[in-house]
RNA sequence: GGGCGCGUAGCUCAGUGGGAGAGCACCUCGGUGACAUCGAGGGGGUCGUAGGUUCAAUCCCUACCGCGCCCA
């Protein structure tokens, strides 16, 4: 016997145990059946999982459970991602509370701290999907810093430096200060915040007292001016063009020049060049060959190109000394406050990034873009929702080389090694870069190795194949690759989806996943980002515990609409958590009443109407579900299945067939037999949704010789012959018990009191309908008898279902005043109806152009309407007589 | 500045070229034998605004207003 209430808390924990131990979990490349395949996308080791992760893995998990309870071999290969910048933030500020730095550490001291962080985050994030009851192929899990994949990373970068589409180039960069590393482009926030322009006069060269003024919101950079640039067509300043003016404090000369880039409305229409220091002026400099002066180190202090009062000040020290100076030589005219855009690292977003002159390793991702545009374009990898293809060929048609090395530790080192003259051998290891050195100079030479790491993009970019065993010629690789689903966040068609096209093209020569599943971002009951500062994260574990696993699942999954960000709030899980409630009493009920499954039931052969009925809305229930998972919508699948558990099993078929079992026959029988049959299926369909409560119950339930649910397959209703009749037979019953108990609402009659139905006018059709459904009626409605009659007595409520007069001959327990504006708000709704109908019925051109069916429904509308307008006026007249 | 998305019931949101939906919240009734984490019933929306296409627009198109995101 069940218990009282379902307690997800006891029953988790051993499940999860049991379906590992099975070995379920498990792809088998050596299985004939088809593959299903789906990449984790790898959390990186930094810490807890919070609820987008939590979504997504859901997800995942919901797909990966369906198609093998389907029969697939299903593969969903997990792992985690080494998150070289994120781990290097983590442990620096570890350090600085014991009061050291990496570089005190060194590197190998460092690595091994790394390591052991990288251990007990993975041990956590694995502990918290499996609270999560996820099901992934832990046997194979991944790591990106694995030996594996490290040995594919190696191979991708060797193969395309060969190939030339991986190469050194010293250029402007993002430079982060704090944690003095490059960025790539996508790891820079450009943030909108308040600042200042400032308006500075530089004096011109040769002239006493004649100045040219320049707006800048980087006065520090003034250090490292190298022209002042002015529109050519700009009337102030045609006569400078040519001419020099003369950079204040450090009294260099410097060209006026004319460039385009100018805008000569923004603040005096001239503006000083700091190649070193600015994208724009860096790119302006090389058009007009200006000398680039970087005055920074690599912590964006001052450096030894200047003067040596600035050297070592760092960068907004310097700003205020230079703006002190400027004021006292009187060439500061002015300050405006401004808002503009600075650029932030995406990371921690504190610390402003640094436009800074540096050697770095590229790849060219314009040409390895090509075939990723083309292979979605294509439809070999089709986006869902297909919208989100527009950000990708955004990106992709517009991206720009790729810098791939950082100044950090952990991660892949570069394999590349530097010769006396700085010369470069790229290889699998120091003996091979030897080999090379070698053969070059005609002798053995000294080298020196790259101290870089590689972004850890760049291995994530391999993800969908290193995972599976390339660069060796796998099972895996041969059956899996290309994957099926990609199930990731919006936030990263970038960072990632990109990167793995671009690579899997180019190594696999084929794409990585036939089907991306784009989902939104969860946010706060606000609609806000959930962040730690606003303290309004909310922790999936915690969800979990009070509400269990189910719940959090189901409440994740039917918030998710495609692609759009979702707002969950706890009050969600409380609802989905009910859901669950109810699902286990109803349970019960089949329980108590002996519900048991019947191994030879054939849902085909059932001949009372309700069960006939139930079947037939179960299949249908499967149609739709089998069709929004297929089609990534996810939330149909559990509106569906919330909506015939709730709203079909438990609220209509359980409370029809109470009656049955109060008598003991062939019916009774069937009807058992059905209830438990439409229960286990109800079980199944439920099982990737909810797998806990689903398994318990099914456990609970028969006789399983061993069988669990996880294991069972997806039913297969083709079989099964549906006609109409019960449907309709049963939708009818539910109008009439739902009408009564409208009417005994509005007129306030007692719940407990049981009334008299009398009806007229019903066809004899709905007459037999009254006579073989009496008992589930009477019992729904709370009738006393139901009978036919030729006239309504006096004084008796009546309302109409189809042509049928329902009469409720209770004069002594009503308002009779009520009844008649009942009567009346009723007849009102109707006219409404009939003259909204009418206006299309009588306008030409809607009868001979809309379709014959369209037309043909109207009309039979308006009929219906018409009628029953009649028939309540008729009524409305009859109380009056009384 | 460029691009994208969103404005539907008090709230959170589904949905559709031909009769406006769900959950929550709210109101009324109900301690009945699966379930008060419940049951029955109910109120509540000119589907952002203005045009256009169409026999027909909440849905398609255009503009505008408001909100959000991404990219510069």
């Amino acid at each position: 016997m069940l218990d009282k209430s379902f307690d997800p808390q006891s029953i988790e924990e051993k499940y999860y145990k049991e379906w590992e131990a099975s070995g379920v979990f498990g792809a088998d490349p050596q299985s004939s059946a088809d593959p299903f395949a789906i990449m984790m996308p790898p959390p990186n080791v930094t810490g807890n999982l919070h609820i987008g992760h939590a979504l997504e893995y859901t997800l995942q998990d919901v797909l990966t459970r369906y198609y093998r309870m389907k029969g697939r071999d299903t593969l969903w290969q997990p792992g985690t991602d080494h998150a070289s910048i994120a781990v290097h933030m983590v442990l620096d500020r570890q350090l600085a509370e014991e009061g050291t730095t990496r570089q005190k550490l060194g590197r190998e001291g460092f690595m091994e701290r790394a390591w052991g962080w990288k251990a007990q985050c993975k041990d956590n994030i694995v502990n918290q999907l499996k609270r999560l009851g996820t099901t992934p192929d832990w046997e194979r899990e991944r790591f990106t810093m694995d030996e594996g994949l490290s040995k594919a990373v190696q191979k991708v970068f060797i193969q395309l430096y060969q190939e030339k589409l991986i190469y050194r180039a010293n250029r402007l960069v993002n430079w982060d200060p704090k944690t003095q590393t490059v960025l790539s482009d996508l790891e820079v926030d450009q943030k909108e915040v308040k600042g200042s322009m400032w308006y500075i006069d530089y004096p011109l060269e040769g002239e006493q007292e004649l100045y040219i003024t320049i707006g800048t919101t980087r006065p520090e950079t003034l250090l490292g001016d190298t022209a002042i640039a002015v529109h050519p067509e700009d009337e102030r300043y045609k006569h400078l063009i040519g001419k020099y003016a003369v950079v204040p404090i450090v009294n260099r000369p410097i060209p006026i020049v004319a460039d385009e880039y100018c805008d000569p409305e923004k603040g005096t229409g001239a503006v000083k060049i700091t190649p070193a220091h600015d994208f724009n002026d860096f790119e302006l400099g090389q058009r007009h060959d200006l000398p680039v002066i970087n005055i920074m180190n690599e912590r964006a202090e001052m450096n030894d190109k200047t003067p040596s009062s600035y050297q070592g000040l760092d960068r907004f020290v310097a700003r205020k000394k230079i703006l002190k100076e400027l004021e006292e030589l009187e060439l500061l005219k002015e300050r405006e406050s401004i808002k503009h855009s600075v650029p932030y690292d995406e990371k921690s977003k504190t610390t402003i990034i640094e436009p800074f002159l540096t050697e770095q390793w590229y790849v060219d991702a314009e040409k390895l873009a090509v075939p990723a545009i083309e292979a979605v374009k294509d439809g070999r990898t089709k986006f869902i929702p297909q919208k989100w293809e527009n950000t990708y060929f955004r990106w992709l048609e517009n991206t720009v080389p790729w810098c791939i090395s950082r100044q950090l530790w952990w991660g892949h080192r570069i394999p590349a090694w530097y010769g006396p003259n700085d010369e470069i051998y790229v290889a699998k290891n120091e003996e091979e870069a030897l080999a090379q050195a070698r053969e070059s100079h005609g002798q053995d030479v000294p080298l020196r190795q790259e101290e870089d790491v590689l972004d850890t993009w760049f291995s994530s970019a391999l993800w969908s194949f290193s995972t599976l065993g390339w660069p060796d010629k796998t099972p895996e690789l041969s059956k899996y690759y290309p994957t099926d689903t990609l199930i990731m966040g919006k936030d990263i068609i970038t960072f990632w989806v990109s990167r793995m096209m671009m690579m899997s093209l180019h190594f696999m020569k084929d794409v990585p996943f036939k089907t991306v599943c784009v989902h939104g971002l969860v946010r706060d009951e606000k609609g806000q980002k959930m962040s730690k500062s606003k303290g309004n994260v909310i922790d999936p574990l915690i969800l979990i515990d009070k509400y269990g696993t189910d719940a959090v699942r189901f409440t994740l999954i039917s918030m998710t609409v495609q692609g759009r960000d979702m707002n969950v709030s706890e009050q969600h899980v409380e609802t989905y958590r009910n859901f669950t409630t109810k699902l286990w009493n109803v349970a019960r009920f089949c329980e108590m009443n002996g519900c048991h499954p019947v191994e030879e039931f054939d849902p085909s052969s059932v001949i009372d109407t309700k069960n006939q009925w139930i079947i037939s809305e179960i299949v249908k229930a499967n149609r739709l579900i089998e069709k929004a998972l297929a089609e990534c919508k996810f939330n149909e699948a559990t509106l569906t299945l919330y909506q015939f558990i709730w709203g079909t099993f438990c609220d209509w078929y359980v409370e029809l067939i109470k009656p049955v079992f109060e008598q003991d026959n062939a019916i009774a029988t069937e009807t058992r037999a059905t209830a438990a049959w439409v229960l286990d299926q109800i079980l199944i369909l439920l099982n990737p949704f909810m797998p806990y409560i689903s398994e318990e119950l099914y456990a609970s339930l028969g006789q399983r010789q061993g069988q669990r649910l996880i294991s069972t397959h997806w039913p297969d209703y083709s079989e099964i012959q549906l006609s109409k009749e019960p449907t309709e037979e049963i939708s009818w019953l539910i109008k009439i018990v739902s009408e009564i108990r409208s009417v005994r609402a509005d007129m306030n009659v007692p719940a407990k009191a049981k009334i008299e139905l009398q009806y007229k006018g019903a066809s004899s059709q709905t007459i037999e309908l009254f006579k073989s459904y009496e008992a589930p009626i009477a019992r729904l409605a709370r009738l006393k008898s139901i009978s036919n009659v030729s006239e309504a007595p006096k004084g008796a409520l009546q309302t109409i279902v189809n042509e049928t007069t329902l009469i409720l001959p209770i004069a002594d327990l009503i308002d009779l005043d009520k009844e008649r504006a009942r009567l009346q708000k009723e007849i009102g709704k109707l006219e409404g109806e009939i003259q909204k109908i009418s206006q299309k019925l009588d306008n030409k051109k809607f009868v001979t152009n809309a379709p014959q069916e369209i037309v043909e429904e109207q009309e039979k509308r308006k009929t219906k309407a018409l009628t029953t307008k009649e028939k309540l006026a008729s009524a409305l007249k009859q109380l009056d007589v009384a």
